[in-house]
DNA sequence: GCAAAAGTGTTCGCAATACACCCATGC
DNA sequence: GCATGGGTGTATTGCGAACACTTTTGC
């Protein structure tokens, strides 16, 4: 029995400008579910690795280059109107917001969408964009999660709301700042914000050569 | 592009016998890898679930059936002798050792090892066991896991060294009952071990009642 | 001077760790 | 009575949680 095999990607980001993390969508230009916003993706058909093919399907429809791909599971897909059987595999994948660049040559119309407000999706979307956020809230309490999704100098208010939007409960400030002071991978820098019209935020950076000695450590979350 | 499926079970019971938490391998009757120690699994020829799939090909090869399977990950196989496209999902399933009872139908030998001494497998399968370990520490930090490896009736003892197997490292004696002690979910009996030429331990059983209001609340792995 | 967001300390309770000896049974 | 594994308590420490006001800037 053979199968086509699907990757589909969950390409996230965290938006500093309204404090949410957001995933990619496509519109498909293909039918079935012509004209939904769905996730990225398509069927493997070339001999390489899955993470391969999704990297490249991503690029082709949204114009994205992602640096790397975590996979999240595998699903059989149950729609009882394919005939064929069909598989997919998902990825997720973390990006800086500011990175996002689409490529001129991309053939789909891509949008991001607030994780708490993705629109109703087709085929088995809506649970694999689920499982992926799932995935990446038990990652971040392994891997330092918010080095991938917050731009290189931050101040520390963006990164207490980059945790509140992962997990989507608000944390104390004064308690989060005691803990990241502690984190022997995020470093002050002699540098504050300019032209806003309040009491400028001191920025941070993460040091990414602290990051090796750690992941059992210290703890990664906040409170 | 079409794929063949492949679904692999790591099949995990805990040995009271030496404390050792084991893995079951079959021994393949079929070229490649002809008689070599291998995970029980085989190619998906039926249009059902994947986990279907697997407790079928499971209890073909090795006579056992398991009450649920939960998956680990795809791969894509790498080996490049193989001319066709392969993939495989992996499923791992936690086997009380007392119903380790084999059906006299079973097509393969099969053979329980300790997890730190599993022998050379081939293709990718020892990776495949490793990462079934991994995603079972990281289970029993969300779930009751012990209740599916352990007897009904068991002494403190017995859960401590269970822990020690699955972490391979050692507990405090004193800390961990005190731990187990706070746990909702596990009661003493008034029962006592017999027929030992020691102080003989009470018994202790899971309370199933206890587990659904748990899983976030309290910590579940001894320290 | 006011609006807006940044930044700052202390107290309390509990859970994590470390540690050494007595107990009950079979032979 | 001795060998074997079962069972017990306390003191210390550090972390998690709760909580309200002052500071700095732009306008």
């Amino acid at each position: 029995m053979l199968f086509k095999l699907a990757v589909d990607c969950i390409i996230l980001a965290y938006d500093p400008g309204d404090n949410q993390l957001k995933v990619l969508l496509v519109q498909r230009e293909n039918e079935p579910a012509k004209g939904q916003w769905a996730l990225p993706g398509g069927f493997v058909d070339e001999p390489e690795d899955f993470a391969v093919t999704a990297a490249r399907k991503l690029r082709q429809e949204t114009g994205v280059t992602v640096p790397y791909l975590e996979q999240v599971r595998a699903y059989a897909l149950t729609d009882p109107t394919v005939g064929q059987r069909l598989a997919s595999v998902s990825y997720y994948a973390l990006l800086e917001w500011a990175h996002y660049a689409p490529a001129a040559d991309r053939t789909h119309l891509a949008q991001w969408f607030a994780l708490p407000h993705v629109p109703a999706l087709p085929f088995d979307h809506a649970r694999k964009v689920q499982d992926a956020w799932q995935r990446v809230q038990e990652a971040a309490r392994n891997r330092p999660v918010p080095f991938y999704l917050l731009p290189p100098k931050f101040p520390l208010n963006q990164l207490q709301r980059f945790y509140e939007a992962l997990y989507q409960a608000p944390l104390d400030n004064r308690n989060f700042r005691k803990w990241v002071k502690g984190l022997p991978y995020v470093e002050a820098l002699a540098e504050l914000e300019t032209n806003v019209s309040h009491r400028p935020s001191q920025l941070y950076q993460f040091k990414a050569s602290a990051y090796a000695a750690f992941g059992q450590a210290t703890r990664l979350t906040p409170y």
